[in-house]
DNA sequence: CTGAAAGCGCTTACAG
DNA sequence: CTGAAAGCGCTTACAG
């Protein structure tokens, strides 16, 4: 059981009549070499079952891994984007050792325009890998092109894209957030009952896991109470102003009993419903921001579904080193988990605030 | 912005004007320096905010690191056990590049004797950092003090102890899935209802962690609802034969509206409900095993509430790994997702089976 | 096309 | 108590 000793280059090149030169010529496909000893060196290598030292080539080679990191801005000092940027920030203070760095860029979530500048700036930074979250879904495909091309790897955090090569992606499955959000809010409230989902700035191309999440709230009605009726708004976070006499107009209008909010900006429901005469519906948002979480405590909000985002972004960091440093495999999908938040499990969770 | 060049020993040891060595030693206490260059060299290093090179110093003292895992054996074959394990065997296969090896020795979980006859084993093994999932409490209590004897660094699993001096813990908050499931349970029995809670094969020392989910229970309707009637009962499962009867009997005298079985075992309960007259109670159990999730198919269990098992297993050697071979910091307690299974979102889960 | 040598930053005997 | 040298396994010029 047992396991024999580390092969070394050494090893190789003794076993080959060749020197430990040749032998990483041929590991690393720098040419040079005949074709009649690459193949011999070959066999050998495969034969010994050679495995490389990384921390003798990564200490050799002196490679400085220079991370590029394209997210959202926050929108305000306790916004949901703080969070993936700390844990950001927390793995590469960690890794700084191992000569890891990284170049912050963030884009206004209101501008296409300026996330392709961003991401420009960030190429021209010549990384050697990527975190993105790919917020808007047309730029960010552009953008992973250019990444593509230039054989940069990259890990998608937040929000998946399907099939564009992403080293990982780390982040919720939103369509099970939608599903257990609708499980969960059925539970709270009388058949018979309307539903309402709000987006807030949904856009058909943007923020897929919104649209996800709405998906997965859907199919769990249709499966489970198919009489249900559930509709959805959307309103603009441009019009903040002019948001509150919307929802207000809304509640009028609708009279839901249960409302999913499809992302963080769950407060801004919850402030309209407390200030009104509609008591009694049961709201169900996203993300455990302070604000969010004022309304969880005074019951107006029933749950926070929540994703552990400086973990996210933590982890991307780590996905990254552990591939170009350490060269372990990567899981590709890593879904964080979806958590339920209610008044009286909040107390866990302080240390996110 | 740009970070300045990596301190070297050989750069303290020029502006200290000693050998690297001497700088060596300090460094490491290894004594035979006198006090004068000693407090000097100390304040150079200080001065200059010197970090090692871990690679290096890795690379050049060719430290192999042996885990020693201690672990309860699986009562089946796709019993709970043996997914931690899998994780764990996975994190070794990947780390083999650097050394590390695993000696696994699992224990019968009806047989404390046996614990003590493992963990003796594991120990005359010289580990340099062990994996323990502390099932019995009072013999793995004897079990960290010999650990802490030999200063071997050792992380939990499962099931938490607190302030042993464990590296890290890494699994459920148990607490807060009692208090989760209570919450469930609450919103599918109507008022005035009974409960059931269910252990089984509890004893009071023995798997904290299930004794901490009945206090969440407990405590989240003694908060919310604390009129409700609950009533808690305990199965030996080496009665496993007669547990059947003894079930049948339970739910003809208590007529239990929802049932909460604090651990895997509620295939147990599901198969007698679900083949007696008593149809519409309500289940919640945990841990998604084969024989669980076909009574979530059949829509005899509720919810299943899980916890991530083999990536217990995989982070708890990938925490050893992180401290002791690339020195990063560890953060102690690491709550596993309590994950919400139901029959709409299972097969999200299929990676799990 | 191939080999020998220096070096990455640290550790570990060994000599004095 | 201190220093100089060899070595960890690999990479990187350089010489031929």
């Amino acid at each position: 059981m047992e396991s024999s000793k580390q092969i070394r280059i050494k090893d190789i090149a003794r076993k080959g009549n060749v020197s430990i030169g040749t032998v990483d010529r041929v590991l690393h496909n720098r040419g040079e070499v005949s074709g009649e000893t690459r193949e011999r060196i070959l066999r050998i290598i495969e034969e010994m079952d050679y495995r490389p030292n990384l921390l003798a080539s990564t200490l050799a080679s002196r490679k400085k891994l220079k991370m590029g990191v394209l997210l959202p801005a926050p929108l305000s000092t306790d916004g949901y984007w703080t969070q993936p940027v700390e844990g950001i920030r927390k793995a590469v203070s960690e890794l700084h050792q191992y000569g890891v760095t990284a170049d912050i860029f963030t884009f206004d979530q209101s501008d296409p325009d300026d996330f392709n500048g961003k991401a420009a700036r960030l190429l021209s930074a010549a990384p050697d890998g990527v975190v993105l979250a790919p917020f808007f879904a047309r730029e960010a495909t552009a953008f992973i092109t250019s990444l593509k091309a230039g054989h940069i790897p990259f890990v998608l955090i937040d929000s998946n894209l399907p099939e564009q090569g992403q080293l990982a992606y780390i982040g919720q499955n939103s369509f099970q957030c939608g599903q257990l959000s609708a499980r969960l809010l059925s539970m709270l409230v009388r058949a018979g009952q309307k539903m309402l989902v709000l987006h807030f700035a949904r856009e058909t191309d943007h923020q897929n896991h919104l649209l996800q999440r709405e998906l997965g709230f859907y199919a769990w009605f249709r499966e489970n109470y198919p009489e249900q009726e559930i509709k959805t708004r959307e309103m603009a976070l441009s019009e903040q102003a002019s948001c509150e006499a919307r929802l207000l107009a809304l509640l009028e209008e609708e009279e839901p009993a249960g409302i999913f909010v499809t992302s963080s900006k769950v407060h801004l429901v919850a402030r309209v419903v407390e200030g009104s005469a509609f008591k009694g519906i049961r709201i169900i948002g996203n993300d455990l921001l302070r604000e969010n979480v004022r309304f969880l405590r005074s019951g107006t909000v029933d749950f926070l579904i929540c994703q552990r985002p400086m973990e996210q972004g933590f982890e991307a960091v780590q996905a990254l080193f552990r591939s170009l440093v350490l060269k372990l495999p990567i899981t590709e999908v890593n879904y964080s988990p979806i958590e339920i938040i209610t008044r009286e499990n909040l107390d866990y969770y302080k240390e996110f605030k």
